[in-house]
DNA sequence: ATGCCGAACTTCGTTCGA
């Protein structure tokens, strides 16, 4: 079972890289992030043509996040955080698939720093951070997949330079501090854990030639339950949809459990 | 210290992203 996360930055702008992805990768489940769009103009069409069933949480503009799965309807748990610091937002959409509960997170950003967007983006955290506490109790597997926001370590592997990114909210102390009360509950990194050494770059920023000089980093995560983290075969960076026409500015990031 | 690039609405500038 293949589980993958996309920040695709406009799903009306990037419907035919969309398509094309899931029609050349076959994953089982698709999280979707930034979509764009509000739930009334969202392309349910064309992704059930593309032979998924999906649910989405959408809004005006910005923000959105949807699960897709292959052949089935995603049956939805929860939209929104409990105690969201600010409802309007729509970053969090929750679904059972397959006996595997899955969360589409688009956590925010942030900058800058230091600032009320800041403050929300730990606010944020500390809510992600007690739910996902109850869903870790709850001993199903459950996997915590999105674009977090969040450079784990200054380590080379994960950021192009710690110099450059140094007053950034994505790398910010706070920021990872809270990362890690989340990881420590109990939750797998899939990525480094199948991959403790290596380049995992999962996003090129679209400004100064990020992607030609390939200074990227790692901010898409996809976090596991023990049975979830039990079953994990492999994981990995779709890097070379960075460098497709019209791409986003993240490549599509996955994992397989038997 | 700032803008770079790209998408979408607030629409030929502004806001947001990371």
């Amino acid at each position: 079972m293949k589980i993958a996360t996309f920040n695709i930055n406009g799903i009306k702008a990037r419907l035919p890289r969309l398509i094309e992805w899931l029609e050349e990768t076959q994953p089982d489940v698709a999280c979707l992030q930034e979509l764009k769009t509000s739930d009334e103009t969202f392309p349910e069409a064309d992704i059930r043509a593309a032979g998924y069933g999906a649910i989405w949480h959408g809004q005006k503009g910005f923000n959105g996040v949807a699960i897709l799965a292959r052949g089935t309807d995603p049956v939805e748990r929860r939209r929104g955080l409990p105690d969201d610091p600010d409802p309007a937002h729509s970053r969090y959409l929750e679904a059972d698939v397959n006996g595997i509960t899955i969360a589409s997170i688009y956590l925010p950003n942030g900058n800058p720093v230091p600032g009320p967007k800041f403050d929300y983006k730990l606010a944020w955290m500390e809510q992600l951070r007690l739910h996902a506490a109850g869903l870790f109790a709850s001993e199903r597997p459950v996997v915590l997949a999105g674009d977090y926001n969040v450079i784990p370590t200054d380590h080379k592997d994960d950021v192009f330079s710690p110099t450059a990114m140094a007053a950034d909210a994505l790398t910010k102390p706070e920021s990872r501090a809270a990362f890690r009360r989340i990881v420590h509950q109990g939750w797998t990194d899939a990525l480094r854990a199948r991959h403790p050494a290596g380049q995992l770059y999962t996003f090129w920023d679209y400004q100064a030639g990020a992607w030609p000089r390939d200074a990227g980093f790692r901010i898409d995560h996809l976090l596991l339950s023990p049975l979830a983290a039990d079953r994990l075969v492999d994981a990995g960076v779709d890097k070379d949809y960075r460098g497709r026409e019209k791409a986003s500015d993240h490549a599509p990031t996955w994992i397989t459990l038997k």
